[in-house]
DNA sequence: AGAAAAAACCCCTTTCAAGGGGTTTTTCTA
DNA sequence: TAGAAAAACCCCTTGAAAGGGGTTTTTTCT
């Protein structure tokens, strides 16, 4: 039916190939079209206020420039009346936690299929929201974690964060305490301090948890 | 022309959703269809083991069960004449030079464009190599630091795979034999061992290297 | 300025990590 | 099926990691 408007669909993603494919994919949805492409969040800003305002917005979280969390809360905050569907292959819960609470009304995995896209869409559009069975159990585990732990939240200072870089090398923690001027005692303080704060209890639970943080990199 | 025999392409990616809208973006080029899809290294082997051989195989390296690298040394193997292109987001020389020593004939970045797509399968299939301007430049920058070190690229087997992800934990090397079901002594030997391939000297620097590629969950 | 807290320092002990040397058992292969 | 290679096992030594107990110095707060 050629008079029924589609919906317009926009894209934000960095990957060309995957975004070119999947522009492919809605356009081939009936009752959707793909009003533009975008690399990264500005860019999705920059044609929106050259009024190529879409209803529906496909965003990915990783971009460079300006990331998802960005977009989503510009967007939100701008033109409340465009969806957000976060569509991307980071399924941790504060990810997706943090997606909702800018503004997103739906989460999609990568590795879901194209039928469950289209449904995403289609629940989008009309029902307001889409939470797929796995998004949404990771979001009522995850409200759970939020609810018993992090009484107070771990803070670290300058030297202990320093000290977590360094234990990421394989230097001894003596070397450590060379390389940070002070005595290896020390260093056991802050190695302890850590070990609390952290609960963990070896070098490598340290290693873990600095990078589980991105507190080094990589 | 319908008697003119289409390139049978085979893809293997753990997103479905990529997956199917690079099909899609398959099928649509001329002289191109897609055999099947598969999601890991696993799947594409049992596939074509019955007989459903394609002609070129698409590849992402981060797979579960059996990831790109195992299957491009395994199709190298058996199935020499299968071309390898490599589809990632991975743009590191190590990763780009270890694909080509086990085989690959192409390499492409997903933030490819769909034009540079199809070149690439153009190209693997008669000029046999494809090589984008950014992947030769990583190689050639790639190859100098190579010069002196690593001349085999690093291959791990099941258990070694195994012992790296507990040698993330907190275990003691103690616990972990208990946790393989093997003597405290047998671990020595894997983490000797693994010191030398990875040429680190201590369990952090296994952590570190389990980490960086991807070894273990974070 | 004086008390309290935090940061840096010191000593000692036990266990773990890492490096070296070997033997037995299994698996591959010529 | 003998011989080589690989995987699993064992012993011993040294230094590092981790946990416990302190003291001194510096900072912070009224």
């Amino acid at each position: 039916m050629k008079t029924v408007k589609k919906i317009q669909v926009a894209i934000a993603d960095d990957h060309v190939l995957l975004r070119t494919a999947l522009a492919r994919l809605v356009n081939s949805f009936d009752g959707y079209s793909v009003l533009f492409e975008a690399d990264n969040g500005k860019d999705i800003r920059a044609k929106i206020m050259q009024h190529q305002v879409p209803d529906v917005v496909l965003l990915d979280v990783n971009m460079p420039e300006m990331d998802g969390f960005e977009a989503t809360q510009w967007l939100h905050k701008n033109y409340p009346h465009i969806k957000v569907l976060v569509l991307t292959m980071l399924s941790d819960e504060r990810t997706i936690i943090k997606m909702f609470r800018l503004g997103a009304k739906g989460y999609l995995l990568k590795n879901a299929g194209p039928e469950e896209f289209k449904t995403a869409l289609d629940s989008i559009v009309n029902k307001d929201v889409y939470l797929s069975e796995y998004v949404s159990n990771k979001l009522v585990t995850g409200l759970h974690k939020d609810a018993d732990r992090d009484e107070k939240p771990v803070i670290l200072n300058e030297k202990e964060k320093d000290f977590l870089r360094w234990a990421c090398t394989e230097l001894s923690y003596k070397e450590i305490a060379e390389k940070m001027f002070l005595s290896p005692r020390t260093i056991d303080d802050y190695r302890q301090s850590l070990f609390t704060k952290l609960k963990v209890h070896s070098r490598v639970g340290l290693v873990m948890y600095a990078i589980r943080n991105g507190m080094v990199d990589i």
